[in-house]
DNA sequence: AGGTATGATTGGAACGTTCCAATAGGAACA
DNA sequence: TGTTCCTATTGGAACGTTCCAATCATACCT
């Protein structure tokens, strides 16, 4: 935790070469260099050779910081995620950088390792270097700091509803989600369906309720089961095995996300059980990790690169087109079904 | 590709408050205000009260582009990885920024997707950013534009050797993981073993010059199969299906990293073929996805997490302790077991 | 009471750009 | 040859900080 104060030590590496520089070598003007970087189209040629020339010779490279100071905008936009690790997540980072890219601006990822201060950090750091915009895929976050940081500069929350007025937001709608997946069973056959359960994200709850809700609709509210789980493979092992401890198993396993599923098909088969054969899974996201064909697992789909592009364009709407109340998009989410789940196996399905 | 010049709408967002509205309001002058921030011992308990009540009540937050610029400083790494899909690099960047919030630096992470001109940007958007250091967790990029970064900024390249003088490096010894893949291979009674290639990455082509020169040493130059490949899933997908076109299959595949044994693995399942029964697998990099049970991938394992700490040592070694010789750092790889390596099949073992 | 040491506070310069109003240097015209 | 009108070029102010030297206040000592 040592944070040295001031012992940098710029020796040995020379100081970087201003547009001052790159002017006097070139024999014009500061002004006319900085056109000359802009494009400006009304600089003669042979000036415009000289400083292109001159800004080779000195390896000049334009700083940011003053520009972005003058001109009060940055043209970068924050990307936060809650955990690299989470493959819906890197759909997301990927779709807001291509869009980013695409409408002239560029996107700077930052992480916090699922832990709420490291977020709050990434959060402050981006808001310091004012960037132009800030896309937050993450669950951790609390209402409060969305707040405080919409005040700032354009938000767009990922993946959970906001209630902060001046915050957009794009979510799937998870307990749409849920109700698929629990239809999807129900629709094979099975009756007795458990949830590993995501923890307390919004997004997590939201699966969490539309699990219950489905499993009353289709009246097996006493055979509900959820256990806790999470949104890391771990924690849907330990799910997996918790399960286990049961009196009775269920015939299908509605997973929080993928990699939770991942966790308990793990469970499971170490268990000796066969996945479909024995139990169903479902997971939720779709992510890369799903679309293995060696995992092939049956999941909710959720578009999340399609949604990093939107949430880049609402970014940009605000800042461009001056939009100012918010947006909140809701995408249906959609069933794919893949090798994890089937019928449930004769004794167990005209058991209930 | 609309990309529009100068129609930003700062109507309905105030001007952000700056040090001087803060100044104003706690009846202090500007430079006190700027010794509270930085925490400055010596300011009296009340004015600090006053200042900070003020910052609280502006939502003020300082803009770190004034302060870089006057600072020449960012505390600031830029993380350029190519595929943020791999998980290795995850394990990479997350290290990074560990360790870079350790040391009191921020880690920004950009991605260029694999392609060698969005990862050129994103290193020039970097250095236009004015970042302390610059850490390459990438395969594309030439020496030439690594060698013009390391004139601006300290370097660390990451996963490749680099005859730049003025650039660390931190890479695993490939030749030798590919050796100990293929020995471990050799201990198990194979002989036919084939590589999938990982494509035209330096790291790429070590890990095939280490199989082929193994191979040799083992006297089964002969029985050398290298097909096409690469980094991602898909493409070892095509790797595998390449495989399964030769005349004589081979009873063990050394993948060129573990996406692309991932790839191969589906494209030999599919033909019906059973792992490691028919054939032994093993891929490289043991990253979180040979790690899942279900998988349970046999891999050459390198520490991409410790890695990424260290490059930020590195990186902070020159910022803090001004050395200026190139380190160059290789890392024995290390052989781990798992459930897709096993001894071939009787025929086909005794028959060579 | 006067001097001095100590500590808190301040104003100004600098960081490296962009933007804008002002200027210079022609060309075109009378 | 002088006026007008362009167009290319320039200098100065501004952006929001930090840093430093200078100032102010206070307490302490003789």
């Amino acid at each position: 935790m040592a944070i040295p104060e001031d012992d940098v030590k710029t020796s040995g590496r020379h100081r970087k070469p201003t547009i001052f520089d790159v002017a006097r070598l070139a024999g014009v003007s500061k002004s006319l260099v900085s056109m000359v970087i802009r494009g400006d189209e009304r600089v003669s040629p042979a000036r415009r050779d000289a400083v292109l020339q001159a800004i080779n010779d000195l390896n000049y490279r334009p700083n940011a910081m003053a520009r972005g100071l003058v001109q009060r905008r940055t043209r970068i936009v924050g990307v936060v995620v809650s955990d690299l690790r989470n493959p819906f997540n890197e759909d997301v980072a990927s779709g807001v950088l291509t869009q980013a890219a695409e409408l002239g601006y560029k996107g700077l990822i930052n992480t916090s390792d699922r832990q709420r201060e490291r977020e709050e950090d990434a959060i402050e750091s981006f808001l310091e270097l004012r960037v132009d915009g800030l896309i937050l895929a993450t669950s951790r976050i609390d209402d409060r700091t969305i707040g405080r940081a919409s005040r700032a500069v354009p938000v767009v929350v990922l993946g959970r509803p906001t209630s902060d007025v001046s915050t957009d937001s794009l979510t799937n709608d998870n307990e749409m989600g849920a109700a698929i997946a629990v239809e999807h069973c129900v629709s094979l056959g099975h009756r007795s369906i458990a949830h590993v359960a995501g923890g307390d994200s919004t997004a997590a709850r939201s699966r969490r309720t539309g699990y219950e809700r489905a499993m009353e609709r289709f009246g097996l509210a006493e055979r509900s089961t959820v256990v806790d789980g999470g949104f890391t493979e771990a924690e849907g092992y330990r799910g997996g095995r918790e399960l286990l401890t049961r009196r009775s198993l269920p015939t299908a396993v509605f997973a929080a996300n993928d990699l939770c599923a991942i966790g308990v098909l793990n469970a499971l088969e170490e268990a000796g059980l066969s996945i479909p054969r024995d139990i169903s899974l479902i997971g939720y996201d779709n992510t890369s990790l799903a679309a293995l064909r060696h995992v092939s697992l049956t999941s909710i789909h959720q578009p999340g690169e399609d949604m990093g592009r939107k949430a880049m364009d609402l970014l940009f709407e605000r800042i461009h087109e001056g939009r100012t109340e918010a947006r909140h998009y809701v995408i249906a989410p959609s069933l794919v079904v893949r090798s994890t789940t089937a019928a449930p196996p004769r004794e167990a399905g005209s058991e209930g």
